[in-house]
DNA sequence: CATGAATGAGTATTCATTCAT
DNA sequence: AATGAATGAATACTCATTCAT
C-alpha cells in the first residue's frame, strides 16, 4: 500500500519494478520542482534509469504525469475510505474524511504536493477539486463527502451553504495546514490535528443555540457607495 | 520609478505605457501557466511589445517576476487595511480582514493567482504564507490578522490553537472558494460570502455554551496507542 | 596630434566633438575586448553620447570600426615618419623607424592594440602586415622600412633575406615586447629599449667578420629521418 | 577521459569519434573569427554534429575553448622538447627550440592561430606569453627556453637584457612570420627558416668582435633631456 | 542634430524525444 | 528490453540598427 516500500531486493527481477522508481522519482521531482521545473533527464537519473526507458512506460512527459495523477489520486481517495462507516453520525463520517487528508499528507508529503502542483497547473483547471472526492472507477453515485454533507443538511446539522463553500471550508484549512506542515512551518501533533477537525466542523455545522450572531454586509462587491 | 513619465498620450491604448503591458501579460499569463510554463517571448506577445523590450524595464526574467509579485502584494495588503479600524471589536476585524482576501480575489482574479503561484513555487518556499499580511513599508510589527489572533485570545474569544492552525482556518476556505470562484465553478454572492465568513468566525472563536463536543480521536498519527 | 588632448573645454560647442569622442571609445574599448566583445552601446556609454548619434557619423559598426583603423594606421604612419631622414646611414633609418615604433606603442598603447586587434581579424587577412608602412595617400612608391631594407642589401649591410623575414625580425620583437609593456609584465626604460633596437639591427646586419655560424638543419621539414 | 571508446567503426568519417570533430572545428574557427566571433552554431555545422551535441562533451562554450587550449598547448610544448637536450651548446639548444615553434605553426596553423587568438584576448592577459614554454605536468623548474637564455648569460654568450627582451627577440620574429606564412604572404622553405633562426640568434648573442657599435638614442621616452 | 526606446534577428544553452546498439 | 548518445526545436537573453520625438 505504501509505495514507497517497493524496494523488496537489488536485483531488478521484480515486475514492473523500473516503473515503479519511474513513478516515484516523478512525484518526488514534479511535487518539488512543478511539471516544468522537472526535466525527463532528472527523472531518469533519480530513478536510475536510462531516459529512453520513461518512453517504454509512457508515451510522453503529458502522458506520464497525467496517468501518474490518475493513479495516485485513486490511491488517495481510496485511502479516505479506509475503515469509513456510512451509517456513523453526521459529524463522525466528516472527521473520518477530513481526518484521513490530513494523515495522507503528512505520510505521503510528495503525493500530496504532487496532486496540489497538478490542480494548479493548466492541467487541473478543467478537472476540479469539486471531484477530488470523484469515485475511482467512478459509478457515477454521489461523492462521499457531497454526502455527508447532504445528509447533514437534511438533518439540520449543517449549515444551508453551497456544497463549494462547505467543502472549502472543510477542506481549505487542511490544505493549508498540511503545506505549511510539509514546509517545516509547523510540527502538526496529534491534538493540534483534532483541534483544527473540530474547528472545521465548528465552521460548518449548523448552530441551534441563541449565539449566532449575524455579518455585517457593507455591500463591498460594487464600487458604489451607500449614501 | 516609472520610466515613462505617464502623460496621457494621444493614442488610446497607451494606457499605462509599455511597462505596465508586460506587467499585466505576466500576471496574465503566469496565474494560468505559472513561471516555467510561461516563456518570455508569450509573454510579450500577449503584451504587444517586442521580446526584447521587456529587458528595457526587467532586468531578466527573475526579477520581472519578483518585482511584481511585490507590487501586486503591498497592493493586496494595502487593500486589506483600507477601511481597517484596529479599535473595532475583534470579530468585525476579523471579517473585515478576511472579506478583504475575499473581494480582492474576485476583483483581481489573475493578480489572486499569481500570488497563488508564487507562494506555490520554489521563491514562495522562504516567504510563506504566514507573511501574507505583513506590512508593506515593513514597520515589523506584528501582522494585522496575527494581532487580531492574538487580542483575541487574550479575550478568550478566540480558540487556543496554534497561530498556523487560525490562519489556515481563516484564509484556507477563502483560497479555496476564490479559485473555485475565479474557475467559475461557483457564483459568490454577497449572501455567500457573508455565511462562509461567518462560518470561518466559528470555526476559530471560542465557543462558551454546552454545545461543545469532543473529538474521538483513534489515534491515528503513530501506530502505537497511548495507554 | 595627440588624440587623447582633445578635451578642451566642457562645453560642447567643439565641432567635430561627438566624433572623436565615439573614436576615442572606439579604440579604448576594442583594443581590451575585441570587435564581437565591444557592443555599440558600451561604446556609446564610454563616450557620453546616445546610439543613435554613432549612427549620425558612421554607417555601422563594420565601418565604424574601419575607418577609425584607416586613421589610426595613417596616424601611426606619419609618426613613424616625423624626423625621418632617408639620407642617413641604413643603421640610423632603421633604428629611428623602429624606435617609432616602440614610442608609438607604448604613449598609444590603446590605439596599438587596437591596430593588433584588427590585423588579427577576419579584417585584416586581407590586408596585410606587410602594408604596415604603406603611404596614407598611397603614392604608391615603396615604403620606408623596405627601402631601407632594399638600400641596405645593396650596399651589403642587410642580410640576404626575404623581404618579409627581414621585416619579422625587425617589427616582431618590438610587437611582443610592446604588448608586454601594456600588460604591464615589463617596465621598458630607455636602456632596454636601445639595446634591443640594437638586438634588431644585429638580427638583419649582414656580418663580415669570422664569427659567422652555420645553422644545422636535420631537414625538419619533413616527417622522414635521414638514415 | 575520452567519452567514446575509438573503437575503429566501420564507417569511414568516424574517425576520432565527435569529440574530436568539435574540438577541431571550433580550432579551425577560432582560429579564424576568435572566440567572440564564432558561434556555436557554426562550430555544430562546421563539425557536422547538432548544436546540442557539444553540450555533451563540454560544459559551455567557455570550457570547451579553455579545454582545447590546454590540449593544443600541451602538444605544442611537448612538440617543442621533442629531441631537445639539455646538453647541447646554448646555440642548439636555441636553435631547436625556435625551430620547434617554426615547425609547429607551419604543420599546425589552426592549432597555432588559436593559440594565438587564446593569448591576445582576455583570458589570456593572466596566463602570459612568458608562460608558453610552461612544462604541461607543471614540476615547477624553470622553462626551457629561460634555463637556455640563463645558462647563456652565465656563459657570457648571450646578452645581458631582461628576460622578457630576449623571449622577444626569440619568439617575436617567429610568431610574426608563421602568420605570414599562414596568410599565404610567404612561402617558408627550409633555408628560410634556417636563416631566420640564425639571425634571431645574432639578435640575442654577446657579440665579443669589434664590430660592436653604440645605438644614437635622441632621449625621446621623456620630453627632458639628459645633461 | 541628438537621443534612447523599441525591435527582431541572432546567440548560448536546455530538454523532450528518438534510435542504433 | 534497456540504454544513453544525438538531435533540433524552444528558451532566455543580447545587440546592431531604426525612428519618433
Amino acid at each position: 500500500m505504501n509505495i514507497h516500500s517497493t524496494k523488496t531486493s537489488p536485483t531488478q527481477t521484480e515486475t514492473g519494478s523500473k516503473r515503479e522508481l519511474i513513478i516515484h522519482a516523478t512525484i518526488k521531482l514534479i511535487s518539488e520542482y512543478g511539471f516544468h521545473g522537472t526535466p525527463i533527464s532528472m527523472i531518469a537519473q533519480e530513478a536510475g534509469v536510462g531516459a529512453g526507458t520513461i518512453y517504454r512506460y509512457f508515451k510522453d512527459k503529458d502522458t506520464l504525469v497525467l496517468e501518474i495523477f490518475t493513479q495516485v489520486n485513486c490511491d488517495f481517495k481510496q485511502t479516505l475510505l479506509h475503515g469509513y462507516d456510512a451509517n456513523q453520525a453526521i459529524r463522525d463520517r466528516f472527521i473520518h474524511l477530513c481526518r484521513g487528508i490530513f494523515l495522507y499528507g503528512i505520510q505521503n508529503p510528495y503525493e500530496f504536493k504532487f496532486i496540489e502542483q497538478f490542480y494548479n497547473s493548466p492541467y487541473g483547471t478543467s478537472l476540479r477539486r469539486e471531484k477530488l472526492f470523484c469515485n475511482c472507477g467512478d459509478t457515477g453515485q454521489a461523492l462521499p463527502l457531497e454526502q455527508v454533507f447532504a445528509a447533514g443538511q437534511a438533518q439540520q446539522v449543517i449549515k444551508e451553504l453551497p456544497l463549494a463553500a462547505l467543502i472549502a471550508l472543510a477542506i481549505g484549512p487542511i490544505i493549508f495546514l498540511v503545506k505549511d506542515s510539509i514546509a517545516g512551518l509547523i510540527q502538526l501533533d496529534e491534538a493540534t490535528i483534532n483541534n483544527t477537525l473540530a474547528a472545521c466542523w465548528d465552521a460548518i455545522q449548523q448552530k441551534t443555540g441563541p449565539n449566532r450572531q449575524p455579518v455585517v454586509t457593507p455591500s463591498s462587491l460594487s464600487s458604489e457607495e451607500k449614501p
